[in-house]
DNA sequence: GTAGAAGTTAACATCGATGTCAGGTTCAAG
DNA sequence: CTTGAACCTGACATCGATGTTAACTTCTAC
């Protein structure tokens, strides 16, 4: 498929997956003219890039990371240095601590919100506790 | 106290806390030098502001906040337009959807080190489930 | 072959909190 | 008074994914 489709189906802005490509996140072929063509897989890959983005990382460390994904493009995987499992451990952390964080800025939030709409408490529901078990 | 203290007990930058004045965030005193002279509670203010920093809102946003927090000032409060409520009810949903979005990152991430780590899965202790419960 | 849709590259803009540096002033202690 | 720490303002840099535009080429359907 072309990157019009491609940026139909994942969401994805065609710079963005153009951008993808320059970080070596993403390959395609070319056609004679020099028109990007994706294959199927395409679309996962990119979902995986995006996932991956959204916790946070950097191009380059999800470059990194990419080869050892499973299914990251059809074949099975490459394995990790120590010191690249290190890095994605020392991300995880890093998640664990926004996700931590983000909870407390919601109670915040929350409180705010209890204060500013300047409802007794006790008049209003308590705010909807969305997303809140892992 | 004067700002590198209020800067060293809070742990934010003199700079920042500059910028925040300059966003109307935080206001000082000036002694007759022109040195911003703080009361103690610019220390629980400025937490107050990291927190919702800290939630991705942009200064904007907490300046219309801020007046109508609990003890934002000493004073009791202002009461929120409904507007604002809204807006910050719209906040609270970006963030749940945040991390939600972070959640899933975490899963994706946890998938990728025990895959890239080429350990068989059955060998490895499942990783530390921290921050797991709200 | 021709028109129009879709693709290409390259360059520049953005957002926003924070870092950093320069050149100057004030404060506090000797 | 003097010295050095602390503070002041203002300006410029940063980071990184993404938006946007321009000028041009290719593809596709007629």
């Amino acid at each position: 498929m072309r990157i019009g489709e491609l940026a139909r189906r994942t969401g994805v802005s065609e710079r963005s997956l153009r951008y993808y490509e320059q970080q070596g996140l993403l390959v395609a072929r070319r056609t004679a003219g020099g028109h990007r063509e994706y294959p199927e897989m395409a679309v996962d890959r990119v979902v995986h890039i995006q996932e991956l983005f959204a916790a946070g990382l950097h191009s380059r460390t999800i470059f990194k990371i990419l080869p050892c994904m499973r299914d990251s493009d059809g074949s099975p995987s490459e394995i990790a240095t120590p010191l690249l499992v290190e890095e994605l451990t020392a991300e995880r952390e890093r998640i664990d601590r926004m996700i931590t964080d983000l909870l407390r800025s919601r109670e915040v939030l929350d409180e705010v919100i209890v204060t500013a709409s300047g409802q007794p408490p006790e008049a209003l529901q308590p705010p909807q506790p969305s997303a809140e078990a892992a």
